[in-house]
DNA sequence: CGAGTGATTGACTGGTGTCAAACCCTGTGG
DNA sequence: CCACAGGGTTTGACACCAGTCAATCACTCG
């Protein structure tokens, strides 16, 4: 099993600075592993969790259920990443989070957070920032949903999924394991499943990108960003990836 | 010139408990006041900026600058939010800040906030957790603008402000003054201006609401919040508004 | 009085959602 | 061991929503 240092700490230290006190303090929180079978929820909309989650291996997406039966998938986490640091201090769940392919996660209580804030500020402003950070992801999500072409809007997502998981070294080359379907691609995205098949055939004929059978393969970085606009400024990262 | 009292602690006290130390050292906190003509830039895409704005009276709103021109509007703030508590641990803008009509901000330098931070955890649990429901509308947002029809998008902004507007005690009867141009609208919601303005004009139709001269009037709220699936449980307050 | 911006409406067209069918693959149970 | 069900993928046909373009009007400001 993967320890805190290759993720979490791994994670905050891309965009904070940890002293090696703080590092003892996040390797020293108590916690307890959960496997996630492929689209197992693990907290629903309405829960009040007294634990905070972290990505240890796999994928796991934040989405809206909304009042006709569909999902809007919100954003999607890699090994490190803190989906739901967001939850320390709001207590009615406003989203569900669940497993895209098998998962494994991390519960860390709440209090255990709070107290290590208390007692070192920086640990808690590394974990502030991180929330900030995913805050301006949901942000480029409005942006990308609203004001690109179909093309665009697929391109970037991409490219930011890609992007992350290079930052966080979770691939050694050009390609990128990432189990999601096309239907749930469409419920990222805002776009139907046709438009979804139709759209990623005009990315493969593109010869920039190839994605079938939940991997990613990059053909073209350059062009692929310039087709999704994609520029990683507000990723926030400290040191850029590539 | 209203006080933080009516603006920032009142809006803090919304979602969080606040000890009268701790009002009393949020009372104290240095700022500066800076008037802004409407659509006056107050942070720009790009800067590093040092201090904090809160709203102190009219409307700002966050938006991308797009590559092609266009913007993307992100979210709209009255007085006593804080849309900028997000640049206190970000340090390049991912976004801009502008007014949306005249407005009004204190300016409140980053090192203060973090300080008191230090010395009273409990105040940066607040406004930490002011951040997480800016993120948490966010998500709204994401939803509103992929998976819902025209006239449920905007029925919903429309809820959203006014839900929040009558939280803050910023209106006592059910019109709110809202200076937004319908092209501004368009670039909010993801619509072309010829659809915003018949959207617009089917909502009329339908008497729920009325939207014309820069103010809402709300006329059958109920109904208003079925069309637009309007649930305001992601706006985490404690107490809710009406 | 002109320039600029916003609001409003009409006409046209293309993109995209909906519907449908077929195929592939996997897991399950008779 | 095979039949079947279910989900994912792929493709086609079709209709309609909504984006684009254009024209007009109202209003403000210099």
């Amino acid at each position: 099993m993967a320890s805190f240092d290759k993720t979490l700490i791994a994670k905050l230290k891309e965009h904070s600075r940890l002293s090696s006190e703080d590092m003892a303090i996040l390797r020293g929180f108590s916690h307890t592993f959960r496997e996630l079978a492929p689209n197992e929820d693990f907290i629903r909309q309405g829960d009040d969790p007294h634990v905070s989650a972290v990505v240890m291996s796999g994928w796991v997406a934040r989405y809206h259920l909304l009042p006709n039966g569909p999902r809007q998938y919100l954003s999607f986490h890699m090994a490190g990443d803190w989906p739901d640091a967001q939850t320390l201090f709001l207590d009615r769940m406003d989203h569900a989070v669940c497993a895209i392919g098998p998962a494994v996660v991390a519960c860390i209580p709440h209090k255990e957070i709070i107290k290590a804030f208390e007692h070192r500020p920086p640990i808690g402003f590394a974990i502030w920032r991180e929330t900030l950070i995913d805050a301006s992801i949901f942000r480029e999500a409005i942006s990308n949903n609203s004001a690109r072409t179909k093309p665009a809007r697929m391109a970037h997502l991409f490219c930011e999924l890609f992007y992350r998981a290079r930052a966080s070294g979770l691939t050694p080359d050009n390609t990128l394991d990432l189990p999601i379907s096309l239907p749930q691609l469409g419920e990222a995205l805002g776009m139907a499943i046709a438009t979804v098949n139709r759209t990623l055939g005009g990315l493969r004929a593109s010869r920039t990108m190839d994605f079938r059978g939940g991997r990613l393969t990059v053909q073209n970085w350059d062009k692929l960003c310039a087709i999704g606009q994609f520029d990683p400024g507000y990723l926030h990262l400290k040191r850029p990836a590539r």
